[in-house]
DNA sequence: TGACAAATAAGAATAATTCCTATATAGTTT
DNA sequence: AAACTATATAGGAATTATTCTTATTTGTCA
């Protein structure tokens, strides 16, 4: 899917987001956000981490860890649904859909109107406070069901 | 939430796949299931394995979390999304939604007539096998919003 | 520019998961 | 009901993933 903003738009994004939280803008969180934002995969931190050392051989998986971690708390990040991998990161922030193959554990986002519009139910809007919705699809991608 | 199906019934369904799958209804695997079963906290292998060992002091972590594996597989059990953490297992295999709580990560199910309508739409008809579906919805839950 | 709080690299420590192998056992056959 | 055989288990080792520790470096602001 294509994101609504464009890369400049997403890099000011981290940019005012990182200064409303008092976080430094390094060289490390710059490009590690940069390289996620142009991942399609929904990487791991290790993912992440075997793109940037090539580019930068003394970085450290363990600040890779940490910024994404730090991303998805000052909300420029989500770590999206996962059953038991490690923690996978999507750069998109807005409201979206998963497909996820349940063989070789892909997921591909997608849009919907009709999902974007879905009413939290009374009961649930009583007990909880709702941040967040999505539909989950599950099932083989294009790949692992002509096998 | 409640099951449709009572106790006795499950445990019905639990051999009937055991027996399709070749698999042999051992003294481990039927306290594993049952315990399982009245958990109400989508409990992980650790968690349950806690649980278990009380009951049954020589048993070990690696069966109880192979065998919750297996049960995935043979699909008396689900693994629920989570987001990093360690896998998480759900007894209840009817289609069903979540409520998340992203600061204690429980996760609450619950019944929507609505959403167990929801459409699958037409590309993705076209390009995946989709074999199940649910909404996700995440935010805080009654203890957490609290604080 | 200098001071200081925050961030990083590197490796150690911890936690989670899976693998290995000898022994035990469920389910079948006789 | 005894024997057989493929499967399952316990226990520990090995692997993998994640987080912590500490000395050093670096943004940011005065």
């Amino acid at each position: 899917m294509e994101y609504k903003l464009d890369k400049k738009e997403m890099m000011d994004i981290f940019y005012q987001r990182a200064k409303e939280h008092g976080l430094k803008i390094t060289p490390q969180r710059t490009i590690i956000y940069q390289e996620l934002l142009q991942a399609k995969d929904h990487p791991s931190a290790d993912i992440l981490y075997k793109r940037l050392v090539k580019k930068i051989p003394n970085l450290s998986f363990d600040t890779v860890n940490r910024t994404l971690l730090t991303f998805s708390q000052i909300g420029i990040a989500n770590i999206v649904e996962g059953y038991g991998q490690p923690k996978r990161y999507d750069p998109n922030i807005d409201t979206h859909h998963h497909f996820r193959c349940i063989k070789c554990h892909s997921i591909i986002d997608f849009q919907n109107k009709a999902y974007n519009n879905i009413t939290i139910p009374e009961e649930i809007q009583k007990e909880f406070t709702v941040l967040n919705k999505k539909v989950v699809l599950e099932g083989f991608c294009n790949k692992c069901r002509k096998k």
